[in-house]
DNA sequence: TTGAAAGCGCTAACAG
DNA sequence: CTGTTAGCGCTTTCAA
């Protein structure tokens, strides 16, 4: 009982239902030029034969594929709802994806080279660590969209969060909360931690607070968070905005098992609303990304790169919003500084 | 300054080079029947001019794709960690991933659709809701390998963790601890669910609790942990068994609102050793699976069927191991049941 | 060891 | 509206 007789095939499809292959074909693809009733019975044959068609001879033929292939982290869970937004886009647009993963043991360059032999049209990847000059030489092969990262390159699209507008969203929040001792946790070298680090600079300073300014080392683990938790508690601020949920996390633990309570000594701010930030014993407010912007505008790109007809500008920028929850609240009055 | 001029073939490579095509192809395969010099400046040509293989004409042509097929859920993080072993575990084998996610608006469906059109040669499924009489008619063209879910059906390979073993487990470390009052929250009508729960119920009986089983609804998510809590609370047992890692989170954090501590007064014990069961603040005892084991066991079936020499058993169960984290403790003396 | 030729399953001209 | 013909880029006999 073994599976998988043999492929059914157009040809077979075809003498079936008494007619040429290319007509077939035609039906197949619903392309014009075929009677009603033609189509009607090929149609049906088919379905009976159980004909499933032959992507890779259709693509071969044909000469395109349309198919974007994307490059995702299987360790990140926002590249996991990207992913989601993705499909959409890309259906909408008439193309299909063709999924590679980075693993622990699995690099990027391998990733992308899977994706080549594929023949996509395009290429997304979603963050990584490649060197602009490693993103140019693919760009001189396919268009290029680099997502969550920069790319100081001519020739490859970057789609991304306005990361420097989510730190002016968390800081004018905690603001308005009456806070003015606001520290900020940073990401070490991580796509993003410079321009967020920027963004506290920048929003700290427009509310008059630059003798508050105050950033602590940190990373992306909750380890990172953590360990700046440490560091603040000699001499804690009102509130925190750190570079990441899981950072957020880290941090949180480690102030309340210091006796600091939050929201009531410390607010505290996120970034991404990952799943974690939604959790009921987390309720972290966070700067969340607009996902299906940006993956609906980074297959917009890619598209145009494929078709030729790109225009716009070459960097997309989609601005975050705040997602309020449970971590940050009023300054307590005693906290505010004597100035 | 646009990019892809056009692809290099094989061809191209041959003229370069001056010999024919079948020689070039012979060279890139790395197959035997090529002079070591000839190799040497086909592969040296082949680099100068970036030539990459076209998969879709060398599988076309050759019969053969070498694909596994993988259908994956983008929102269950136990998934991405079975991808990274896969990926692993079909390189070794000789074979190549392709992914195909499950996403809110994607169905499985739509997902295995795409992966038979990539003619891969067979199917490795993560969990999933559908029916056996649907995964045999896709059986019936292909080998399926159904992963984290059982299937009673004689042409469906099945490769899961051994459910009721991990309950035994779970059971049996809080009775050396001392616990008599060992509750457990099912997960509802998942996959697994069964399974872990009649585990449950052996363990208790093996260990002469019977009088002290107690099983409370619940299902694969935080507000499901924390709904059975709730429940719970009126009369509190000294241990739980919690179908997964999430839904022990959501009861952990009901229990400690209600000033219970964990494990002081009660311990838990969660299911999957997820990412989120390895934070600091949540430091759960839980159930592992074995990812490799799991991984590379799904990839031997799927090769053994794809080449015809499946001898085994259809269905392969790996035994979970137990990872003890900070939920677990003795139980308190005054716990002890009066009996 | 090397080359010529056929053809995988399909689409795209072009005829009829 | 339908059929014929010619390949897409590659592997695979089979000869040389």
């Amino acid at each position: 009982m073994r599976s998988g007789e043999r492929r059914i095939t157009l040809a077979d499809v075809a003498s079936e239902a008494g007619v040429s292959v290319a007509l077939v074909s035609i039906v197949m693809r619903g392309a014009p030029g075929a009677g009603a009733a033609t189509r009607e019975r090929v149609l049906e044959v088919a379905r009976r034969l159980g004909y499933q068609p032959d992507s890779r001879a259709r693509l071969l033929r044909s000469g395109r594929s349309r198919l974007i292939g994307v490059v995702f982290d299987v360790r990140h869970p926002f590249h996991h709802d990207l992913l989601t937004g993705l499909y959409d886009a890309a259906g909408k647009a008439g193309y299909q994806l063709t999924l590679s993963a980075v693993t622990p043991r699995r690099g990027e360059r391998t990733a992308v080279g899977d994706l080549l032999q594929d023949r996509c049209e395009a290429i997304v990847l979603f963050g990584g660590q490649m060197r602009g000059s490693e993103l140019a030489s693919i760009a001189a092969r396919l268009p290029v969209i680099a997502m969550m990262r920069s790319a100081r390159r001519r020739d490859i699209d970057v789609v991304h969060n306005d990361d420097a507008l989510g730190s002016h969203q968390a800081v004018d929040h905690l603001v308005a909360l009456g806070h003015q001792r606001i520290a900020h946790v940073d990401g070490g070298a991580l796509h993003g931690s410079a321009e967020r680090r920027a963004g506290y600079h920048e929003a700290m300073r427009r509310h008059g607070l630059d003798g508050h300014i105050r950033v602590v080392a940190g990373g992306p683990g909750e380890e990172h968070g953590a360990a700046a938790a440490e560091r603040l508690l000699a001499d804690p601020p009102t509130a925190v905005t750190v570079f990441n949920d899981l950072s957020a996390t880290g941090l949180l633990d480690v102030l309340r098992r210091n006796g600091l309570s939050v929201p009531g000594d410390l607010s505290v701010v996120g970034y991404d609303d990952t799943t974690l930030s939604r959790l009921a014993h987390i309720d972290l407010t966070t700067v969340g990304q607009d996902i299906d912007a940006l993956a609906a505008r980074a297959v917009e790109r890619a598209v145009e790169r494929i078709e030729g007809t790109a225009t716009g500008p070459r960097a997309v920028i989609i601005p975050p919003r705040l997602v309020v929850r449970g971590t940050t609240g009023p300054a307590a009055a005693g906290a505010l500084p004597p100035r």
